[in-house]
DNA sequence: TAAAGTTTATTGGTAATACCAATATAAATT
DNA sequence: AATTTATATTGGTATTACCAATAAACTTTA
């Protein structure tokens, strides 16, 4: 009978600790908002060096699982959290030259594909949550008329992601939403000053909730398709120096 | 007249160490498979302590730039190492119930995209490079009959990618291939082991790559559609555990 | 002289200690 | 009660030492 070895490869500890809090992240029992246990603690507790430790938590740091606050401590990272995603910090350093175009293709082939996911998976729960992305983004135009809040345009997108139940997509655009809406949303500031903007981009979110209510998956990807595009359209029209600059980072 | 002030926001040392290093990268005076000075080197070349050295490496190694090898040195790493990309480990790690059929979903938002703007942008460059991958996956199943290399279905996904002029997509491919496409490898080699198969996903390749030469980017999506919905339905058919944890690392 | 074994050097990994710097909290002063 | 100062907490950097993996150089053996 013939029997294999396996090469034995050691982990190194610094690693080990890692995989320790990332699950703890993971599980839930530490929380978005929680701080970790001080680094000294850690070590004390963990049996290894403050330097492993440190190493460990800077690697879930550039994941973006945790945030050093100095003097502070050190938290689990909001998923939403207004402080940039490291990650989407080193993506647009690498792509400098990407344009907002570039972006919005990339998004236009991910977000089409979810709109017909959607149609064909969205629970009651999505549908509702998505009648409250647009009833928030209308409250916001009759409140103001103009330069309404982008983050509503995000969160519709962001329940259409949940609603496709596919967990590898809705990774991308919560870890990636950084970089994928943020680089935009000064644009879409823009797009927003003029009211007539906003009542087409309304129309073309209805346009896509109505598809996905009607479990209509052609309908909904060509409705965001029209979306996208017109989004497109509009900063072709109304281009300046490409703002993904902005989301160019000098500190993080 | 009014002046603004902004606040001053001290960036920490070992951030300033991971930004030369990461632009020597982008500049291309390190390049792929070069070794990067010795820690205790670099610590007396920048004046800067060892501790704060490794902080910078360790940030710029869980990004996927440089690679750790002990007893030997930290090397610049190829983008097509074999070596997994951390990032990908990260994020498989993260989607552990995430299946093959989620990973394919997704794949069909971004290719299927990607081959219609493939179809509007390809060089003859591109066009050459398509040919030189249909052409080795069919040498390779000439002279095998069966079991064909699965890389050359990813090369020629990769050469496609690069006929976007895209660089968010491109990036995207390139960074995320380990997760993207070495998830799919095994259940691929599966999908090989009958020449019939083979056959099909060689016509389903031609067929995109035609659109893409006769510049239909319908036609290019809608083929690309075709051959990922073909692959789709051929795991469904022969499922086995989710082969997603065979890219689920013990090691880094 | 080639192969095998041993020793040494190089480089990354961990540990311990000390101190700096940012921030929050407590105590003292006005 | 408000302001200022001192102290404590926690992350950031520095230094020194040693461990561990690997490669290179050297020695021994057949």
């Amino acid at each position: 009978m013939k029997t294999s070895l396996k090469p034995i490869k050691a982990k190194r500890i610094s690693d080990q600790v890692f995989e320790q809090l990332r699950d703890l992240i993971y599980q839930g029992e530490l929380r978005p908002g929680d701080q970790v246990l001080p680094e000294r603690d850690l070590s004390v507790a963990l049996g290894v060096s403050r330097t492993t430790v440190r190493n460990a938590i800077n690697k879930l740091v550039v994941l973006g699982l945790l945030e050093h606050k100095q003097g502070q401590g050190t938290f689990v990272r909001h998923p939403d959290a207004k402080t940039r995603h490291p990650l989407a910090v080193a993506m647009s350093l690498e792509m400098e030259e990407a344009t907002l175009e570039d972006m919005l293709e990339v998004r236009m082939g991910l977000e089409c594909n979810a709109a017909a996911l959607a149609a064909a998976r969205a629970t009651e729960e999505d549908i509702d949550r998505m009648i409250g992305c647009l009833e928030a983004m209308e409250a916001d135009f009759r409140q103001k008329g103009d330069n309404i809040n982008p983050n509503v345009d995000a969160d519709f997108h962001m329940a259409v992601a949940y609603a496709t139940k596919n967990p590898v997509h809705t990774y991308i655009m919560k870890n990636f939403h950084d970089f994928l809406f943020v680089g935009i949303q000064e644009n879409l500031r823009m797009l927003y000053e003029d009211p007539k903007n906003i009542e087409d981009v309304l129309e073309q979110h209805r346009k896509v909730f109505n598809a996905i209510r009607r479990r209509d998956p052609e309908m909904a990807a060509s409705a965001m398709k029209l979306h996208i595009r017109y989004v497109m359209l509009f900063f072709r029209d109304h281009s300046r120096r490409d703002l993904l600059d902005k989301i160019r980072v000098t500190e993080s």
